[in-house]
DNA sequence: TGCATTTGTATCAATACAAGTTACAGAAAG
DNA sequence: CTTTCTGTAACTTGTATTGATACAAATGCA
């Protein structure tokens, strides 16, 4: 599987904002810390933007910050900010509907994936953006 | 994110195969409920192959039948033998490890990752492959 | 033994999506 | 007005999954 790595690259990013503030950070700077284009940051602090995590400005002395405490932010709106989806997906194609387990088979494991999905987000939660940045400052995991 | 569904075929045919008993089931005949190609569903009996979850004969009445009784096959066994990966991706290309941030933030979000992974393993074994071949039979959910 | 069946696996093409790149309009600051 | 940035579109590239064809090897049976 090939699971991206936009969350870890969202929490980056954010981790950056935390400490930087108030003052504005841009792509540029952030892209050279995460090790990757500008426009992908940007693209990232876009949906981090429309999950009001983020303020950006554009022009001269312009770039993004946190929209609020990094204490008031945890890791599971992050993961819904950036829509990391499912767990696992369900079939690509509709099972046969004339077998009796390709008939129900998707209902089970939808409501199984609800579950799970439900237990990630739970799990996450009990992270803020604060416990994640003092973490990576001391550098004790 | 585009997660594979690997993992719901997997449960597909192996419930399929719980319910056929002792009796093989050919890869034809499981693609057809599956409703995808007779290679996709070779290449996913191999991995449970691996994982000692089935048995599979070559040659005329060949065919692949479960390794064990369905209550002693749990949903993490099968998570695991698809190798659906992590939760999240970790950054692709290595962060900066000029800065305090890129240095580490590698290292919190594999801890966290872990944590997060071992929850799902623990919710998904919660259920046997004979309680999801029950719960698509009886049609309920 | 010879034939039909079926898996296991290699190979190739098609599709999909993330990531990287370039380009440029538009917004802000001075 | 010029410079500096973001936001976004368009295009390319890399890579993974899926689907399809092909064939060797294994098995059962007459």
């Amino acid at each position: 599987m090939a699971a991206n790595s936009q969350f870890s690259m969202a929490v980056h990013v954010l981790a950056m904002l935390a400490r930087s503030k108030d003052e504005n950070l841009k792509s540029d700077y952030l892209a050279s810390s995460v090790n990757t284009n500008a426009v992908v940051v940007r693209r990232l602090l876009g949906q981090l933007n429309q999950a009001k995590l983020v303020v950006s400005q554009t022009g001269a002395n312009g770039g993004s910050r946190l929209a609020r405490c990094p204490n008031e932010i945890n890791l599971a709106e992050i993961y819904r900010a950036i829509n990391c989806g499912e767990v696992f997906a369900l079939h690509a194609k509709a099972p046969s509907q004339e077998c009796p387990i390709g008939k129900n088979i998707e209902a089970v494991l939808g409501c199984i994936q609800r579950e799970i999905d439900k237990g990630i987000s739970e799990k996450l939660s009990r992270y803020t953006l604060q416990n994640v940045f003092e973490m990576v400052e001391q550098g004790k995991v």
